[in-house]
DNA sequence: AGCACGCCGACT
DNA sequence: GTCGGCGTGCTC
């Protein structure tokens, strides 16, 4: 049998069958692997092999008595291992809650105790009055009926001794707790009235149930998405089957599960990073055992085991952090769509700034397209201004007719929001009597002035150094230069004496539920002025605010990441989308040294959706994803040449692989060449469509593993690379 | 990745 | 004379 090892090797090994039994895939088994014992999950269950008998070793045993993946699940692991041309081992066992990686049982029977019928009867009647312990555990129990131990012994502050005192009496028994009971009952409850929008478009994906469609669900923020989803649900419980929830991870808050638990009775299981690896487990048996009706959780979610899968649903598609940044680097997006399309389900992607991989496969069937345009409580859409910095004389960052627009609405009795996507004080310390700058000693990187001044922090490595008051070179005094979220917050303590303020990003929200305080009192009123970074734009909502402003639009309109322009407008939108909620119309400024920007003059007039066509063109004419498909090969090292010298290598392997329509590109160092210590360097695969890429990997990607020069690095290859960095 | 083998430097 | 540095090879 065939069996994949959580090992980087990109191979499968195969094995004899334990004495006496058979494994199926999908199995775990224990097996010999070197010098180690380790778990293995069966891939195919034939018995012929080409590896020689002397070198076949026998699986120790079987795991469990069932497969512990589907035969659909491992379908679609084994394609994604082989899309993303990861290691099958490693993606198996990222699929699999750390307990099963190690070998844990499948199933786990609780061990449940219960009073005896004698117990029951007697235990209060004849034990003495000292015995506190045992009669407060038989008082426990007549209570409760059953319980695990540990519950038993942390209610009644009782030693495990007190309980085998009992169980040694006869008054207590342990039993197995039976199979989760069968067809679980879904109770849904009634939500508010749909509009026309939202009621057309639970139609059009309730029409769906039972085949595969992807649906986008276009709807601006407030537009009511939820609840279509909500809809959509209640149908798919309704036909006895499961639906599976995918969201980013800043947005699983504790108000959506709660929205989604007043809807349905239904048992939920959550899968998301702040889980223990207990808890964990027992989210992904409740999917896999079916109990759980309704599974949501973030990325890795999407290889939730599921027995009876009707929908799946993918909220804030065009959310980065679907795609796994790092080891088995996949798009927990693009895998939805194909798990539905090979479950035969419908899945629906909703976003008010869908990517533009999204709208373009929309475009193509305009019929699985449903747009939401209302607001809820029908408030106007935000207006957009673009503040010109080059006119206008700008105060630590905030132009004049900024300040003049939060004092406006400030006295309206309206709430302001301000936006940049930099946390710290300010980005750079310089000298500047001499030109010197603070850098990170491990990365080609600034190190951000912190905390109002006395930290220096690099963001890409995290080290830390205390600020200097002196230039190390010419002993002049340095100065901060640039905007971060705190100096933001200062500069508005001077302007708006007197005005509440809060500051939201990962340095002010580091403890646990210190976000959500914040937001209450955002949304009580108690805050008049709001700065943030990119966490404002998930998900939150700001009734109140009637001003958003954007402080630094520029970064993204000349990166050299084809992506930034997008990322810059889906930001732009949803931090608008945070104003005007109430009957208040919203108004937003931009602030841009470059006010006549096509992209942004697009935005202005029409929208994300006119944004989105120009940026689609654009994309088409220079030969971009979705019009072309990239990789990329990343490598990085401790020593500068070695990433360069193995990607020139790999890239002169390449002749020897020729298939039609690949080009590569480079090798060149990465943007920012040397970060935590490691020199990093990528090469660029491109191809029209995704399978010559995917042709071309199969060969020459096992001839550059095999380099020499591979061995001197570590290397990684990025199919559908979000980011050229 | 792990883990072992193997051949050269500073010390219990 | 050993302990241990990381180069090299292998895992069905």
């Amino acid at each position: 049998m065939a069996v994949a090892i959580d090992t980087p090797l990109r191979q499968v090994f195969d094995y004899r069958a334990p004495a006496g039994t058979a494994a199926g895939p999908g199995y775990r088994v224990w097996v010999p692997f070197g010098r180690r014992r380790v778990v293995g999950v069966v891939v195919e269950g034939r018995d012929d092999t080409e590896v020689p008998s002397e070198k076949l070793r026998a699986a120790f045993e079987v795991i469990d008595d069932e497969p512990t993946f589907s035969a659909e699940l491992l379908a679609l692991l084994t394609w994604a291992a082989e899309y993303y041309r990861h290691p099958v081992g490693e993606v198996l066992s990222s699929a699999m809650p750390v307990h099963l990686r190690n070998g844990a049982p499948l199933r786990q029977e609780t061990i449940l105790w219960r009073l005896t019928d004698q117990g029951r009867e007697q235990a209060l009647a004849t034990l003495p009055a000292r015995s506190v312990r045992l009669r407060a555990i038989a008082e426990y129990l007549l209570n409760h009926a059953q319980a695990p131990a540990s519950e038993i012994l942390s209610a009644t502050e009782s030693p495990l001794s007190a309980l085998r005192n009992l169980e040694t009496r006869g008054f207590v028994e342990q039993f197995a707790r039976e199979a989760p009971e069968t067809g679980p009952v879904s109770i849904v409850r009634a939500g508010p009235p749909l509009n026309e929008a939202q009621a057309a478009a639970v139609e059009r994906i309730t029409n769906t149930l039972g085949s595969f469609a992807s649906h986008l669900l276009y709807g601006v923020t407030g537009s009511g998405k939820t609840e279509v989803y909500l809809h959509a649900i209640a149908a798919v419980l309704a036909r006895g089957h499961q639906a599976l929830v995918l969201v980013p991870e800043i947005s699983l808050t504790p108000q959506l599960i709660a929205r989604f638990r007043g809807r349905f009775d239904a048992p939920l299981a959550v899968l998301h990073s702040g889980l223990n690896d207990t808890e964990r487990m027992a989210a992904w048996r409740d999917a896999r055992e079916g109990t759980a009706r309704i599974v949501i959780g973030t990325r890795s979610a999407v290889f939730s085991p599921l027995p009876q899968p009707g929908l799946i649903i993918i909220d804030e598609e065009h959310d980065p952090s679907f795609k796994q940044q790092d080891g088995f680097r996949y798009s927990a997006r693009d895998l939805a769509l194909v798990r539905a399309q090979r479950l035969g389900i419908p899945v629906v992607l909703g976003s008010a700034t869908p990517s533009l991989e999204t709208l373009a496969r929309a475009r193509k069937q305009p019929e699985t397209m449903s747009r939401l345009p209302e607001r809820a409580g029908s408030a106007k859409p935000p207006k957009l201004f673009l503040v010109d910095l080059r006119k206008n004389a700008a105060t630590q960052g905030i132009a004049t007719p900024t300040v003049m627009a939060i004092r406006r609405h400030l006295d309206e009795g309206g709430q302001v929001m301000l936006f940049i996507n930099r946390r710290g004080y300010a980005p750079v310390l310089f000298c500047p009597n001499c030109g010197w700058s603070a850098h990170c000693r491990r990365c080609d990187a600034h190190l951000t002035v912190h905390a109002r001044g006395r930290d220096l922090i690099c963001h890409h490595c995290g080290s830390q150094e205390p600020l200097i008051a002196g230039c190390p070179n010419c002993f002049a005094d340095v100065k901060p230069v640039g905007q971060g979220t705190e100096r933001i917050e200062e500069t508005l303590e001077n302007l708006f004496t007197g005005a509440p303020l809060a500051r939201i990003d990962r340095d002010s929200m580091r403890r646990k539920g210190e976000l959500e305080a914040t937001l209450e009192r955002v949304n009580r009123g108690e805050i008049r002025i709001l700065v943030g970074t990119q966490m404002l734009t998930k998900g939150h909502d700001f009734p109140k605010v009637t001003l958003v402003v954007v402080l630094n639009a520029d970064q993204g309109l000349f990166s050299t990441d084809f992506r930034a322009p997008e990322r810059l407008a889906q930001t732009i939108v949803q931090v608008a989308g945070r104003a005007g909620r109430a009957e208040r119309p919203g108004e937003v400024l931009i602030q841009t040294e470059y006010p006549d920007h096509p992209l942004l003059t697009l935005l202005l007039t029409g929208g994300y959706a006119a944004f989105a066509d120009g940026a689609l063109t654009e994309r088409e004419q220079s030969h971009w994803p979705p019009f072309a498909r990239i990789a990329l090969l990343r490598a990085e090292a401790t020593d500068q040449q070695a990433p360069l010298q193995f990607l020139h290598s790999a890239r002169a392997l390449a002749d020897d692989y020729p298939v039609r329509g690949v080009r590569l590109l480079g090798p060149a160092p990465s943007p920012m060449e040397r970060r935590a210590g490691r020199f990093r360097a990528q090469l660029l695969l491109h191809a029209p469509t995704h399978s010559p890429l995917q042709r071309f990997m199969s060969g020459w990607l096992t001839a550059v593993a095999m380099l020499p020069e591979a061995r001197k690095v570590r290397w990684s290859i990025d199919v559908d690379a979000a980011e050229l960095s």
